[in-house]
DNA sequence: CGAATAGTGTCTGTAAGACAGTATCTG
DNA sequence: CAGATACTGTCTTACAGACACTATTCG
C-alpha cells in the first residue's frame, strides 16, 4: 500500500493516525428506536455522553471487530449482540486530538439485554432526538438509521431487537418500528414465511387475555447472517 | 473514544496502527468485469501486482476519502471517477509490517477513461481470475464484487461503467456483465423508464449498420447520487 | 356473549416476464 | 429485399395489498 518514491533510504512513515471505534447500540422502548449513549469518562469531552467506544489495542485486539466487542463489553456488559460494520469516519478535524480514523459499528440488542446490566454512565435516547452529541457521533448515528432502516426493508435484522422468543404482531411492530411505518400483516406473515429465518415453538404460545399466539425463535442459521429478500417486505425500500 | 482508567496521569496511548487506504478499480473490457491492479514499487511485495493503495497522509488529506482519490490519481491518473467505501479491513496478519487498518474502496470507469493513461506498471485480470494477490486483496476484491453486483440489482450503479454517452443496449449489457445473468429487454427498458437516471441525447443517435440506436447520458443528479429502486432490476437480487 | 387479539381466504390491482410484432438501418 | 439490430404492444403470471372472515381467549 505505500507509494511514496524515496529511493534506497528508509522511506519515511506519514505521521500516526489515531485509530478509535465507535459503536451505534440500537434497542426498542415501547416500540421506539433508542440509541444507548455512555457518558464519557476521559478527555476530551469527558462528562459528555457520547457513542461507546474508544482505542483500537494492536496489543490485544484480534481485528476491529475485536476491538467494537471489547468496547460494546466494557461499557455495557453485553456479550455478543448483533454487530455490523457501518463503515469509516476520519479526517483532521472530527477528533481534537488529531487526525482521526474512527471505525464505526452498529449493533442491535433486545431491551432486555440490556436492562439487567445498566449502569449510571449509560442513558437511552430516542432515535429521533439525538442531540449535542460530540465528534461526530450525531453524523454516525443519523447513517446508523439509515442503514437500519434501508437493511431492515429487505432482511430479518430487525429480529435481532427481539428477545428469545416473540409472537408475528410483536415481529411485525418491530419492524414497523424500524421502518418507521405501518405494513400489511398478510403480506408480512407472507413474507416471514418466505424468508423463513423464524421457526414456531413447538407448544409454546402466549397466555394472558385473548386468543393467544404462537411463539417463535430465530433459526439458529441466522443468528449471525441475514435472511435476505430483494423483493422487499414494505413498499417503499 | 478512549477508556483506560489511568487516573491523574497523561494516558498512554496505544501503539500505532499502520493506516491505508486501498481501492478496487473495477471496468468492463468487452463486457468482462476487470480489476485494475498496479505493480508495486515498494516493499513489502515489491514488483507484485495489487490493488492500488497507500498510506493515508494526515498532514495533506483531508479524509480518507481524499486519500483514496489521491491514490486513485497518483496510479491511474484518473480524476474522479465513481468512488464508494466498502469497508476496513483490519488486524496484525493482513500486512508484514504490523497491525494494519485499510479503508478499502471499490471505483467505476469505463475502459476508455483508463486506456488513455496506460503506463506498464498497470495491469487488468478478469474479476472470475484474479489470484495470487498479496495481502488479504483477494479478499477485498471478492467483498467489492460481492457488494457492485448486489448494488447493480436495485440502482444506477453499472451506468458509471458506461462512456459519456450510449444506447439501452449498452446499458443492458453492462447491467448483465456486472449481475452476470441475463435481463428481460421490455422490462428492463422499463426501469430504466422508471428509475429516470439516464436521459435520451436530443437528436443523437449510433450509426454504423442496421436500425440506429438512441444515445443516451446519465442525468447530472446522478452523477455522484445513485438511484435506487425497492423492487429490484432482475429477478434475484 | 362481547371485546379484543390472532390468524386465514380470497379478490383485485400492479408489475414483471414471454413473445411476437413493427421499425429502420446497410448492402 | 434479406439480414440485423432497435424498439413496442400485449398477454400471462406472480405477488402485494385490501378486506372481510374465522378462531380463541377472558370476563
Amino acid at each position: 500500500m505505500p507509494t511514496e518514491s524515496k529511493h534506497h533510504h528508509p522511506r519515511e512513515l506519514p505521521d500516526p493516525v489515531i485509530c478509535t471505534v465507535d459503536v451505534v447500540l440500537l434497542t426498542l422502548v415501547e416500540n421506539a428506536l433508542q440509541v444507548v449513549l455512555a457518558r464519557r469518562a476521559q478527555e476530551p469531552f469527558r462528562g459528555l455522553a457520547a457513542l461507546p467506544g474508544g482505542y483500537i489495542h494492536p496489543a490485544t485486539d484480534r481485528d476491529a471487530r475485536d476491538a467494537a466487542e471489547r468496547v460494546l463489553r466494557e461499557k455495557t456488559g453485553l456479550q455478543s449482540p448483533y454487530l455490523e460494520q457501518l463503515g469509516v469516519f476520519s479526517g483532521p478535524g472530527r477528533d481534537p486530538r488529531g487526525w482521526s480514523v474512527s471505525v464505526a459499528w452498529y449493533a442491535l440488542v433486545p431491551w432486555e439485554a440490556l436492562e439487567s446490566r445498566w449502569t449510571d454512565h449509560l442513558e437511552v435516547t430516542s432515535t429521533s432526538q439525538v442531540r449535542g452529541l460530540p465528534f461526530d457521533h450525531e453524523r454516525i448515528v443519523h447513517e446508523a438509521l439509515d442503514r437500519v432502516r434501508s437493511k431492515s426493508s429487505y432482511s430479518s435484522l430487525p429480529v435481532h431487537l427481539c428477545r428469545e422468543s416473540f409472537t408475528l404482531p410483536q415481529l411485525q411492530a418491530v419492524y414497523e418500528a424500524t421502518l418507521g411505518e405501518t405494513i400489511n400483516k398478510v403480506s408480512f406473515r407472507r413474507k416471514m414465511e418466505e424468508l423463513g429465518f423464524v421457526e414456531p415453538i413447538p407448544g409454546a404460545t402466549t397466555g394472558g387475555a385473548h386468543r393467544p399466539a404462537q411463539l417463535y425463535r430465530l433459526r439458529d442459521e441466522f443468528r449471525r447472517n441475514l435472511s435476505l429478500t430483494d423483493r422487499g417486505i414494505n413498499s417503499g425500500g
